[in-house]
RNA sequence: GACCCCGUAGCUCAGCAGGAUAGAGCAACGGUUUCCUAAACCGUAGGUCACAGGUUCGAAUCCUGUCGGGGUCGCCA
C-alpha cells in the first residue's frame, strides 16, 4: 500500500497512519499497529503512535528499535517535520506547516468541510418511541427527542437513507383508561352509546389540558381499583377490536395530542418523516399471530399467547413476550413486532435504531429476539439506543420545587426569557427589530438546552440543574454560537471592506492548533456515528470553538495589516465557520447571524 | 435474590479496544478591552480516579471481590 495521491491531501492522521503502517508491514508486523492519533502531549508532538510497544510484546523485540525503524521511514515523508522515539517506545510526530496549510486549504474548499461519508449507505429507521398520547412533553421527553434528532441528522449526513418515526404510544391500556375516565366525567357523550349510529362530533370533547389532567387520574385509579382496572382492560380490548364510538373518541385523543407535540417540535426544530404510532401496527398483527401459532412459535400460557425468547446461555431471567394478553388485547410487545413487519414491507431497513429510555433495555432485547425467532428481521439489525434518566440533585427523576414535573414548554420559555435578558444586559441587538431579537433569543435558548442534554454521554443518567442548563457561559451551546457569530460578523465586515480569503499559511501556534482541530472532524464523526453517541460530536465542536477563540484572541484577522496574512487568516476563519455550522447542524443547533 | 449501569477536582462531567505529567466547564483567586462581538481570552490553585486484591514492562481503563447510588426482572408502556 502506498500513500494516497498527494495532489489530494486528506486527513492528517490517516496519511501518517498509512505511512507508519507501511513501515510496520516492512518489518513483518501488522499494518494496523501504525495507527496514529492526536498526541496526548501537544507540547511534544502533533500525533503519536503507540504500536511499537504493542508489537514488541508480540514479536519479543525491543520496542524502541521497532519505533526507531518506523521513525526513520516517517522522516522520509514530506509532511513530517519531525519524528522521534520517546520513552519506552512512543512515536512522536510533528507535521510540517505545508501539510497543515494543504489540509486547511482542502477543508476550506470542501462543501463538507473535510468530512467523509460512508462507503455503503444503508436504509436506516430511527424510532423515537418516547412520546405518548395524552401526555404533555416534559423534561424527561427531551432526551429521546434531541438524541434521536441528532442521530437522524448525523446518519443522513454520513450518507445513509434515514426514515425517522415518532412512533407514538397510542394503543395500550392507557387508552382504555382514558376512555373510561372521560366516560365517568361526561357519560352523556355519544361515544359511549352503543346504539348511536353516528356521525360522531368533529370537535374533540377534551383539550390537551383535559388530557393532561385526566390521564394521571385514570392511571391512579387503575392502579388501586381492581374493578376499574378490569373495565380499562375491557375498554382497551374493545377499542382494539374496533368499537366505533371508542375509535372516534380515541382519534380525538390522538389529534389533540399531536397538535401539541407538533408545536413543541417546531419550537425545537425537530422533524419526523413519519408520525406513526403503535396503532399502525395493528393490521399486521392478526396474520402474525396466526402464523406464529401455526409454526408453534407462539404458545398459549395462562390465557395469553406468548413467545419464549430465553436462551441457555442467558445469565439472567428472560421472560417471554406477551403477544396477545389474556383479554385478547395487544400490548407493546405485539405492537413492536407488528411495527417491524410494517417497516420490513414499506422500508426494508438494514438497521433499526430505537432511541428509548435505558430502562426498557430488557423489553427490546425480548422483542429483538422474538423478531429473530419469527424470521421478521434479524436481531443484529435491531439496536436499542438507551439513554439515562434526567435526575434531580437527589438522584431521582427530576421534579420542580413544588414536586411536579417540568413541562418542556416551561423549560423553553424560561430559557427564552433568560436569553433575552442576557442580550439586553449586554446591550446587544438594540438595533435589531423586536421580532428578530426574540428569534435570536430563542435560538440561543434552544442551543443551550440541546447542548446541555447532548453533551452528556447518552447511556448514563445525569443530574439536571435548571440554572446550569440555561447558563450561557463556559461549555454551553451559546458559547458555540458566539464563536460562529463572531466569524459571521467578520464575514460581513470583510464583505464591506472588500477582503477576500487567500492562500492559507500556518505560522502561529494558535493557527496550528486550529487546523489540527479542524482536521479532527472525521474522528469525531466516526466515533459519534459508530457508537451512536452524539456527545463525541459535541466535544469536537466545543474544542473547535475553543481553538478558534484562542486564535481569534491571539491574532488579528481583518485588523492584520499584511494583506497575505489577512487573507490567510480570514480564509481560516471561514473554513472554521463552515465546520462549526456543520457540526452544530448535526446536533440540531441553528446559528443566528448575530447575537 | 438475579442481572444491568454508575462511583474521576468543592460541584457537574469527559477520558475507559491499557501507555508519557488524568482533562474540561462551573465555583475560587489573579490578569487581559485606544484593536475584528469580554456570552470572550490568558494564568494560579484544586485529584490516593469509591475501596481491596489480581493480570501487565505499564491500570482511571482489563479480571475478581467489597461498599455506596440508580435501574430492571411475563400480561403497564
Amino acid at each position: 500500500m502506498t500513500l494516497p495521491d498527494k495532489t489530494r491531501p486528506t486527513e492528517l492522521a490517516d496519511l501518517l497512519s498509512a505511512a507508519a503502517g507501511d513501515a510496520f508491514a516492512a518489518l513483518g508486523l501488522d499494518r494496523a499497529l501504525g495507527a496514529m492519533r492526536r498526541s496526548d502531549r501537544p507540547d511534544l508532538a502533533d500525533f503519536q503512535c503507540n504500536g511499537a510497544m504493542a508489537a514488541a510484546k508480540a514479536a519479543k523485540k525491543n520496542p524502541r528499535e521497532i519505533a526507531q525503524a518506523v521513525v526513520d521511514a516517517l522522516k522520509a515523508q514530506a509532511m513530517v517535520a519531525s519524528a522521534e522515539v520517546a520513552g519506552p517506545g512512543f512515536i512522536n510526530v510533528k507535521v510540517s506547516p505545508e501539510a497543515l496549510s494543504a489540509r486547511a486549504e482542502e477543508i476550506a474548499a470542501d462543501p463538507r468541510a473535510g468530512a467523509v461519508s460512508v462507503d455503503k449507505p444503508r436504509r436506516v429507521v430511527i424510532d423515537f418511541g418516547g412520546w405518548n398520547v395524552a401526555k404533555e412533553m416534559h423534561i424527561g421527553h427531551l432526551r429521546s427527542t434531541v438524541i434521536g434528532d441528532s442521530l437522524q441528522r448525523l446518519f443522513r449526513f454520513m450518507g445513509d437513507h434515514v426514515t425517522s418515526d415518532v412512533h407514538l404510544g397510542d394503543w395500550g391500556l392507557q387508552m382504555g383508561q382514558l376512555i373510561n375516565e372521560v366516560k365517568q366525567e361526561q357519560p352523556g357523550l355519544p361515544y359511549f352509546d352503543e346504539a348511536f349510529t353516528g356521525p360522531y362530533p368533529e370537535t374533540s370533547p377534551v383539550t390537551m389540558d383535559d388530557l393532561g389532567r385526566l390521564y394521571p387520574q385514570a392511571s391512579a385509579k387503575s392502579k388501586t381499583d381492581e374493578e376499574r382496572r378490569n373495565a380499562d382492560r375491557q375498554a382497551t380490548q374493545e377499542l382494539q377490536a374496533g368499537r366505533p364510538g371508542y375509535r372516534a373518541l380515541w382519534r380525538h385523543f390522538c389529534n389533540v395530542t399531536r397538535v401539541g407535540l407538533e408545536r413543541e417540535c417546531a419550537s425545537l426544530g425537530v422533524r419526523f418523516d413519519l408520525w406513526k404510532g403503535e396503532s399502525d401496527a395493528e393490521p399486521f398483527i392478526p396474520a402474525l399471530v396466526e402464523d406464529l401459532k401455526a409454526r408453534g412459535i407462539a404458545e398459549l400460557d395462562a390465557g395469553a399467547w406468548i413467545v419464549r425468547v430465553a436462551r441457555e446461555t442467558d445469565k439472567k431471567e428472560m421472560p417471554p413476550i406477551i403477544l396477545v394478553n389474556r383479554d385478547g388485547a395487544i400490548g407493546y410487545h405485539g405492537s413492536d413486532l407488528g411495527t417491524i413487519i410494517d417497516r420490513k414491507q414499506s422500508i426494508d431497513p438494514e438497521l433499526s435504531l430505537y432511541v428509548v429510555d435505558q430502562r426498557q433495555a430488557l423489553h427490546f432485547e425480548q422483542v429483538f429476539r422474538a423478531s429473530d425467532r419469527a424470521g421478521l428481521m434479524p436481531e443484529r439489525s435491531l439496536e436499542h439506543l438507551g439513554f439515562g434518566t434526567v435526575n434531580g440533585p437527589d438522584g431521582k427523576p427530576y421534579k420542580t420545587r413544588d414536586g411536579g414535573v417540568l413541562k418542556l414548554y416551561e423549560l423553553i420559555s424560561q430559557a427564552d426569557a433568560t436569553s433575552l435578558a442576557r442580550m439586553q444586559e449586554a446591550e446587544l441587538g438594540a438595533d435589531v427589530p423586536e421580532d428578530e431579537r426574540r428569534d435570536i433569543a430563542h435560538k440561543v435558548a434552544v442551543a443551550a438546552i440541546k447542548f446541555s442534554d447532548l453533551s452528556n454521554v447518552r447511556t448514563t443518567n445525569y443530574i439536571f440543574d435548571l440554572d446550569r442548563f440555561i447558563s450561557f457561559e463556559g461549555k454551553t451551546g451559546p458559547y458555540l454560537l458566539y464563536a460562529a457569530v463572531r466569524i459571521k460578523s467578520l464575514a460581513r465586515r470583510a464583505q464591506a471592506e472588500g477582503v477576500k480569503p487567500g492562500p492559507i499559511q500556518i505560522e502561529l501556534d494558535a493557527e496550528r492548533a486550529l487546523v489540527l482541530q479542524l482536521d479532527a472532524l472525521n474522528d469525531a464523526l466516526r466515533g459519534a456515528y459508530d457508537k451512536r453517541l452524539p456527545h463525541i460530536l459535541c466535544d469536537h465542536v466545543y474544542s473547535l470553538a475553543q481553538a478558534f477563540s484562542g486564535f481569534y484572541a491571539a491574532a488579528p484577522i481583518l485588523a492584520e495589516s499584511d494583506p497575505a496574512k489577512r487573507a490567510s487568516r480570514f480564509a481560516l476563519a471561514m473554513a472554521t465557520l463552515k465546520q462549526l455550522e456543520l457540526g452544530l447542524g448535526l446536533i440540531g443547533i441553528e446559528t443566528p447571524e448575530r447575537m
